[in-house]
DNA sequence: ATCTATTAATAAAA
DNA sequence: TTTTTATTAATAGAT
């Protein structure tokens, strides 16, 4: 964009490359904050060099902010049994109290203490945490569910694409007993497989086998 | 930055920042393609509007980028099997040092706000929660963590006795196949997985509004 | 949406 | 990396 225009392609020299990423990430990350103060967005902005580290910006919290993705990605989801209690409006009531709370109780706190806060702080730190471990646990909770009803849709997926499976080879075994009927099996399996690709279809942005595959049982 | 230079800080009148918003977002998300095609970066980006409509960008696939985000975030205990050296002790120290990064983070609070904590303290208390957040319902972690590693467990063994029962339907339809020596259609099972980012990938940004159709607001 | 006067970002060089 | 500088890109305000 400068002393000479660019095209938008990989850059092929890796030193230029290396400044370009430096400069433009840092430009991004200003536009970002940018934005997010002036119109009062909420933006999150995750960032992996080639070399795979890691550069991240919030506005508020990323957790907050992935989270708050999810749900957006999983509006479509069924929500099965016991999520159903958990829903978006006792999630965002819960959070909003909370901040309330939270900042009511900071409040106190700021009041309460001249200056030795340091010592005194801390009995009043773990008061606080108590009030937000509420509404974290809560929403700890959901996510747990979530990722559990996730791994049983996935099981009863593999259930019955495993029976469909033993059906069919045991078909396969009474053709082949009947005459070498004919070639069905191969285009079974693969209907199988199509099937069960429809049936994720919606689900793979949650499919916690992925998540749990790359090892993170602690959804935050 | 153009007619006239303006301050980075919300904007008032309700129309021009929705104006700038929609502007700069694109700007945003144009940035983030280009560094990501330049460097070869990998760049998610989730912008909420105040509005609570959910704009995100992702050069590969958003859930990806969150897991390794994941990844990233808590290196420290990525296994199950780390559930054992949960001891008192370790949890003990734990808060010791969560005390104190919440004690400092409330100085630098209670430095920041002159008296306006309302408004600015949420996004800081915010943040003092991401703190919080680690050491609080271990208990409850756990517990959750044991039943998704014992799903973890029943899916592997499905897994593996299904792509077992596939292969002797494989086998099976080899065999019969041997003899008509034909029919060689089958492409195999996997790889029907369906990327929404990798398909969308080449185009701009995603509009979530336009792709995820049912949005309610989520205003914090 | 579209148009421009300006400012901001940045490619290349140092 | 950081700074400098010549240009292009982004965009505030207006239409």
């Amino acid at each position: 964009m400068v002393r000479q225009k660019i095209q938008i392609k990989k850059i092929d020299n890796l030193t230029a490359r290396q400044v370009t990423f430096s400069k433009r990430r840092r430009g991004l990350f200003k536009k970002a904050q940018e934005l997010s103060t002036l119109c009062d967005a909420d933006i999150g902005l995750i960032v992996f060099s080639a070399t795979g580290k890691l550069f991240e910006y919030s506005s508020s919290s990323m957790m907050q902010l992935i989270d708050k993705h999810k749900v957006h990605s999983d509006r479509d989801m069924d929500s099965p049994d016991q999520l159903q209690s958990f829903n978006l409006q006792s999630e965002k009531k819960n959070y909003g109290i909370l901040s309330r709370e939270f900042a009511e109780k900071n409040r106190e706190l700021r009041q309460l203490n001249g200056e030795e806060l340091q010592g005194l702080g801390l009995e009043e730190l773990m008061k606080l945490e108590k009030i937000v471990e509420g509404g974290i646990s809560r929403v700890m909770k959901i996510k747990f569910m979530r990722e559990i009803s996730s791994l049983k849709k996935k099981e009863a997926q593999l259930q019955e694409e495993n029976s469909q499976l033993k059906k069919q080879s045991e078909q396969a075994r009474l053709n082949e007993v009947e005459g070498h009927n004919a070639i069905e099996g191969g285009h079974s399996a693969d209907s199988i497989t199509t099937n069960h690709s429809l049936v994720n279809g919606h689900l793979d942005y949650i499919d916690s086998v992925t998540s749990l595959k790359l090892g993170l049982p602690i959804p935050y």
